[in-house]
RNA sequence: GCUGGAGUAGCUCAGCAGGUAGAGCAGCUGAUUCGUAAUCAGCAGGUCAGGGGUUCGAGUCCCCUCUUCAGCUCCA
């Protein structure tokens, strides 16, 4: 039997996927079905938005045409050719027309079904036993949300039964770790219907690791020479007509005040802390000799994003950043670029997210200079220097057109939530125009004016996101370090709630975040509540432990440990929170 | 913002031919004092997301709004 790659396997099941809706709906016009990562889809336009009762039928559609065993043909044809025989399908024949002149059309054909399509396939339609249909959702033609709407079904095939069955597990064990679902569970964060959306409520589990997060950011921070700020959180249009944000920006922020009265004075929360945090180094003059100049700022931003965009603590309208601004003249560029990636990928070691996450060089859209600020001239010269920094490096990255901010290129680096929807984590940007909008100037060796570069970065992002992927990273189960609770004490009878409760007191006072479980339950009980709970230690005392001025230690992921004295727990639990084990 | 699902007790869900709401877990009270994933009994808990409409009567049917989920678009 020949073999085929996955993805022309994947790429015929969403041909045969076409064929049966035809079969079903001989209305329905084709627009494109690629093969993608894990699946396949194809996307229709049709009167009405299949239900999931059509779904399954067009399942079973398929199934049918799998057991006919269609031969998969290709041919090709010339333009006019190709034109007559796609007369009946619009989407097609828009597809057509941007192909290049003077080459020929491919088409693959199987049964009845005739689709334009580059290839490859699998040789016939038997070959694909192994799939499933997954959601029916809608997506605009082309991507063009003023675009009409199609109907889009998503389906998955594997070469065998067995593999189709553990990637379809597998989904559900990711539903599992989805933080939007376990941090609810668990008590990190909350939302109420009438606060609004993207607005979550931390609850003390959240806030307390958003607080071990930010607290540990900042003291690096100041290790790497950085100038903790704090500024305001809203400022008058004025200042967002200097920054451009006004112009750029305007749908993303939340204005207070009716911009169209030109007597009233219109406010904006902040939706980035540049333009404030530059006033600091505007307050005086600065030479060649004060840069770099790196400030940080634990930086609450208000963003207001659409209302479907909204997704758990990932994607919100008020989050916190651990922000910051370097200013720095040419010749400090790759030197300060460098730490701050190096800055970057020590926090993400420390949490564990390093393996997670990918490199994204954002570069501007040439095609949409609205836009963007700045010459045509100005942005390739920097993005050139960008990539040298990064080649230079030796960073992997994958080149995205468009993506820039609107003063520069930008470092992205990305990461996966459980669903394998990508977001970006930590930024990195260079500015090469906002210093000259603000007036940011420094005096160079020779006395004359310049203007520095300045290096827009977040060390480990947004928090409320972090905490997010953490959660989805560790099933809730955070490290010792950064747990909100850290051990939970367990008296197995009333006899050792006294001895409990001293302990309790030990661990608390030693500066860990401890619990005590003295309710008249079974033992077998409570401890079954601190798994569901996460908590990474279970300190069971009974008499045997009370006499001897000990504590049987159960690790959440190992089990018993052994009996050891308190100290002994104590400095163990204080090594781990040192090292920052995971 | 767009398309389509969904919203009943703190949580998971049942109730759907329209006849004034039910289970398990959690909570509370009492009993139990127990050695590693669920001790027993009792109690309490809901303007069925909010508003409007149809009806003698609405959780159930219709409309609007809010929230939420998946996907698309967006993400400076």
């Amino acid at each position: 039997m020949a073999d085929f790659p996955i993805n022309a396997l994947r790429h015929s099941a969403s041909h045969i996927m076409a064929q049966a809706v035809l079969r079903l709906f001989p209305k329905a016009r084709t627009a494109i079905g690629p093969a993608i990562e894990n699946g396949f889809y194809y996307d229709f336009d049709v009167d009405k938005p299949f239900t999931a009762e059509e779904l399954e039928a067009i399942e079973k559609e398929m199934k049918v045409i799998v057991k006919e065993r269609y031969k998969i043909e290709s041919f090709d044809l010339p333009r006019d050719e190709a034109c007559a025989l796609m007369k009946d399908q619009p989407y097609k024949l828009e597809l057509i027309d941007e192909l290049p002149e003077g080459e020929p059309i491919h088409f693959y054909k199987h049964g009845e079904f005739t689709d334009l399509c580059a290839g490859p396939h699998v040789d016939h339609t038997g070959r694909v036993k192994a799939f499933k249909l997954l959601s029916a959702t809608g997506a605009y033609w082309r991507g063009d949300s003023n675009r009409k709407m199609l109907c889009r079904i998503y389906g998955t095939a594997f070469d065998n039964k067995e593999e189709l069955q553990a990637h379809l597990e597998a989904l559900e064990e990711a539903k599992k770790r989805d933080h939007n679902r376990l941090g609810r569970e668990l008590e990190y964060f909350t939302t109420v219907d009438y606060i609004g959306q993207g607005l979550p409520i931390l609850m003390p589990k959240g806030a307390r690791v958003i607080q071990l997060l930010q607290r540990w950011v900042e003291d690096e921070e100041q290790k790497r020479g950085y100038l903790l700020t704090k500024t305001p959180m809203m400022a008058k249009s004025d200042l967002y007509k200097i920054s451009g944000h006004w112009d750029h920006y305007r749908d993303g922020m939340f204005i207070m005040g009716d911009p169209d009265d030109e007597e009233a004075e219109v406010f904006a929360l902040r939706p980035m802390t540049c333009p404030f945090q530059f006033q600091v180094y505007l307050s005086r003059t600065r030479s060649y000799r004060d840069l770099p100049m790196r400030f940080n700022e634990t930086s609450t931003l208000f963003r207001n994003e659409s209302s479907g965009e909204m997704h758990g603590l990932i994607r919100i309208r008020q989050f916190t950043i651990s922000e910051g601004h370097l200013a720095c003249r040419p010749d400090q560029l790759d030197k300060e670029f460098e730490g701050c990636v190096n800055l970057a990928s020590h926090m993400l070691e420390t949490v564990g997210l390093d393996e997670d996450v990918s490199f994204r060089f954002s570069k501007w859209d040439p095609q949409n200079r609205e836009k963007y600020i700045g010459s045509a001239e100005q942005w390739e010269q920097v993005q050139v220097r960008m990539k040298s920094i990064l080649d230079h490096m030796g960073i992997v990255y994958t080149e995205a057109d468009g993506e820039a901010a609107f003063y520069g290129p930008k470092l992205d680096i990305q990461i996966r939530n459980v669903h394998g929807k990508e977001d970006t984590l930590i930024t990195i940007q260079i500015d090469f125009q906002l210093a000259e909008r603000f007036g940011m100037e420094y005096t160079d060796s020779e006395g004359q004016k310049q203007f520095p570069y300045v290096i827009h970065r977040t060390s480990i992002g947004c928090y409320e996101r972090t905490l997010a992927l953490l959660i989805e990273k560790y099933a809730g189960a955070l490290p010792v370090w950064l747990a909100p609770t850290q051990a939970v004490v367990l008296p197995i009878t009333e006899r050792q709630h006294d001895y409990a409760q001293t302990l309790y007191q030990r661990l608390v006072d030693a500066g860990f975040r401890v619990e005590l479980d003295d309710r008249n339950e079974k033992i077998g009980f409570k401890i079954r509540e601190a798994q569901v709970q996460k908590v990474p230690y279970m300190l069971v005392v009974g008499d045997k432990e009370m006499e001897g001025g000990q504590v049987a230690v159960r690790d959440r992921r190992e089990g018993d440990i052994g009996t050891m004295t308190v100290d002994d727990f104590l400095s163990r639990l204080a090594q781990q929170v040192e090292s920052k084990a995971k």
